[in-house]
DNA sequence: GCGACAG
DNA sequence: ATCTTGTCGC
């Protein structure tokens, strides 16, 4: 239901219009419930890059899975990326591919779980909050290590712990797997912190990253080869 | 000024 | 993110 996409928010021509855009668009994340009624359908994101790639390509990946847990549809979008990786302003380099599969996503899931973070960034816009805005989507930020913020959950599946910065709480640190490191939730758009933390320990399976994530890790990295066959 | 730094 | 097999441990 978007109506106008400001051409900055996606494409903005510097680091300077891009941290212009990130307050922009943080004023307008909305960190609580929005959600359509339950049962949810699910679905993933990431972005897979090819590495010493000269043409820059980024391969990105959207998943939508059932209540079952099962992959229902997927689409990806490979395409050369116009703006650097710099920690800080990942969406400006992983959104517009995303924005694109997402078109031709079908059916769509009502919330996106994202391989990175949400409001657990330095000026509250990561890559999670950034695509929920955009596509006007529930989204959850599932990070696999902190930007900023420390936190220590338990050793225990299921131990959460805040994960603060400058004396604010801005996500959840979950161990999801024992022995492994802990995963980082924070709010996306349009989801309270509490639904994201209880809805990623949901999607688990006994593997560190939850199932829709995996799947869509999965689909980028199928996509990546596939772009890199057709290359050569 | 120095170090840190999602994917 | 990406390059990669086996191997150690529960």
């Amino acid at each position: 239901m978007r109506q106008e996409i400001p051409p900055h928010w996606l494409h903005p021509r510097d680091i300077a219009q891009a941290r212009a855009a990130q307050a922009e668009m943080a004023a307008r994340i909305v960190p609580r419930d929005a959600l359509p009624e339950p049962p949810w359908r699910i679905g993933g994101a990431d972005v897979s890059n090819t590495r010493f790639d000269p043409r820059r390509r980024v391969h990105a990946a959207l998943v939508t899975l059932d209540a079952a847990q099962d992959v229902v549809a997927q689409a990806s979008e490979s395409r050369v990326a116009d703006f650097p990786y710099v920690p800080g302003y990942l969406g400006f380099r992983e959104v517009p591919a995303l924005v694109a599969a997402w078109t031709r996503l079908h059916p769509k899931p009502d919330l996106l779980l994202v391989d990175g973070q949400g409001l657990a960034h330095p000026r509250g816009l990561g890559l999670a909050c950034h695509l929920g805005l955009v596509l006007d989507v529930p989204t959850i930020g599932v990070a696999k290590s902190l930007l900023v913020g420390t936190a220590e959950p338990g050793p225990a599946v299921g131990d959460a712990a805040p994960i603060l910065w400058k004396g604010a709480r801005i996500g959840t640190a979950l161990r999801t797997r024992r022995g492994a490191r802990p995963l980082y939730v924070s709010v996306g758009h349009r989801v309270s912190l509490e639904t994201a933390a209880v809805l990623v320990r949901a999607a688990c399976d006994g593997r560190r990253l939850p199932v829709p994530i995996r799947a869509a890790h999965d689909a980028a990295n199928a996509a990546r080869r596939a772009g890199e066959a057709a290359d050569a």
